[in-house]
RNA sequence: GUGGCUGUAGCUCAGCCGGUUAGAGCGCCUGGUUGUGGUCCAGGAGGUCGGGGGUUCGAAUCCCCUCAGCCACCCCA
């Protein structure tokens, strides 16, 4: 035990936590496909430059986070750490930009080299989406309204709030981050070692600090709603409006901020308070200029990714698996039978277990461990009369039925 | 990456300021029932006390290192 242990920050997805994730990932991809998105799926590793130029040199997840390696012909491969720059790559290595729009529904493993802790982990698991090819406020509004849906088809949105925020086209947020860089320059002495790394780094993540000293510069600092031009301001009065329209409800929070260039207008992000500090279930926001910069034709774009460990922590128990039925054969020729009798009820539809050695009581027990809604006991004697005795495990009663009538009297059992 | 808490059987935990063969409940296995489960009764298996080193006559218990989990920061899903 003390060396086989798995790699830090990683899980073994037994079956009832993979049932969970399941239930996560197949709600998700339902309410995606009714929204006419569908799955893709992209390699889970990429060469590294992928995700250098979609994330940034300056983004931590870049500077640290990423589990990449050298490959035998040496090329350089990181584990994606997230699904965007996996997709965005796609369209642009697929040429899939003259199909445009594109609306993709992802779900998989994400790899991200951090400290775990509850709700996170160093392989987790993520559902998103992407919409490429929509400039218009309608594609961010379909975007959360999706997001929503898929909570809601979980019965988690009770325990989740959307949070809004915009933060403008290009001019819009060039010019705020120039006031902004102005304002805590001159307060340098008021902000922690973290914000000061932030400033050189990312400013405006300044804005989203924890840190309670922060918080009094912070106060004070312009505000980017105050920077936004006309067009960044009638862009994020249509996207609330939709969802006023849709009955979203929502909270604007100013200091929900996104770190890189290609962001844009419309940041999201439905949180909760019932995870610890791991707060995000879904995040989001519009990132126009991705597709650009990773060299392809500008294409706009809008998205989001949930963590489906996350998600199924709130949604609780998955549904049980379906009840299966038990076939007991009792002595070595029913054995032989049973064999049979069970591919047939297997290719039938059934969910048949085998209790694989033991007498009667041993199999029963195991078929009642096992949650086995029947048993099928099949001995000589019935055998021997084309018979065979089911027994219901609920009720304990029992009966003979036919050979031939098996099949729809295990049907009828609820 | 920084700080704090924790680590005893498959699971949940007890084991006081170091003292002889390390315990409980649940679970598991066997038998009571060579053709009847879930209940009950009896019995049993299972632990290098996360790992390594040190202090000591003696360490699950004290010290150091290390690994892992949890919590906060950071970051985000």
């Amino acid at each position: 035990m003390a060396r086989l242990q798995p790699v830090r920050g990683t899980h073994d997805l037994l079956p009832e936590q993979a049932r969970a994730f399941r239930r996560v990932a197949d709600a998700a991809r339902g309410v995606a496909e009714r929204y006419g998105y569908h799955e893709m799926a992209t390699p889970i590793f990429e060469f590294s430059e992928v995700f250098k130029r979609t994330l940034g040199d300056t983004s931590d997840i870049v500077t640290k986070e990423m589990y990449t390696f050298a490959d035998r012909s040496g090329a350089e491969i990181t584990l994606r750490p997230e699904g965007t720059a996996g997709v965005a790559r796609a369209v642009i290595s697929g040429g899939l930009a003259q199909h445009m729009p594109l609306k993709y529904f992802y779900a998989g493993p994400m790899f991200r080299y951090e400290r775990p802790q509850k709700g996170r982990l160093r392989q987790f698991h993520q559902i998103g989406v992407e919409l490429l090819g929509v400039a218009e406020p309608l594609g961010d509004i379909e975007a959360i309204a999706l997001g929503a849906a898929t909570l809601d088809a979980l019965g988690v949105s009770g325990q989740v709030t959307l949070e809004l925020n915009t933060l403008g086209n290009a001019a819009s947020r060039a010019a705020y981050r120039e006031l902004l860089v102005d304002y805590f320059e001159a307060r340098r002495g008021e902000l922690s070692r973290d914000s000061l790394d932030r400033l050189a780094r990312n400013p405006l993540r300044i804005l989203d600090s924890k840190n309670p000293g922060d918080r009094a510069a912070i106060a004070g600092a312009p505000t980017l709603g105050d920077s936004l031009d006309a067009e960044s301001a009638d862009f994020f009065a249509s996207v609330r409006d939709g969802l006023d329209r849709l009955g979203i409800a929502y909270a604007v929070n100013p200091r929900l901020v996104r770190g890189l260039d290609y962001y844009c207008h419309t940041a999201f992000e439905f949180t909760t308070d019932a995870l610890g500090a791991q707060g995000a279930v879904i995040a989001g926001g519009r990132y126009d200029g991705l597709v650009g910069q990773m060299g392809g034709p500008e294409t706009p774009g809008v998205g989001w990714a949930g963590g489906i460990e996350r998600l199924s922590m709130l949604a609780g128990a998955p549904e049980p698996p379906p009840r299966p039925i038990a076939l007991i054969p009792i002595g070595p020729r029913a054995e032989a039978e049973t064999l049979v009798l069970a591919d047939r009820l297997r290719r039938a539809g059934f969910a048949i277990e085998l209790g694989y050695r033991g007498n009667l009581s041993r199999r029963l027990s195991r078929a009642d461990r096992v949650n086995a809604r029947a048993a099928v006991i099949l001995g000589e004697d019935e055998l021997a009369r084309d018979m065979a005795t089911v027994r219901d495990l609920d009720s304990g009663a029992q009966d003979e039925v036919p050979l031939a009538a098996l099949a729809d009297r295990l049907a009828g059992l609820s």
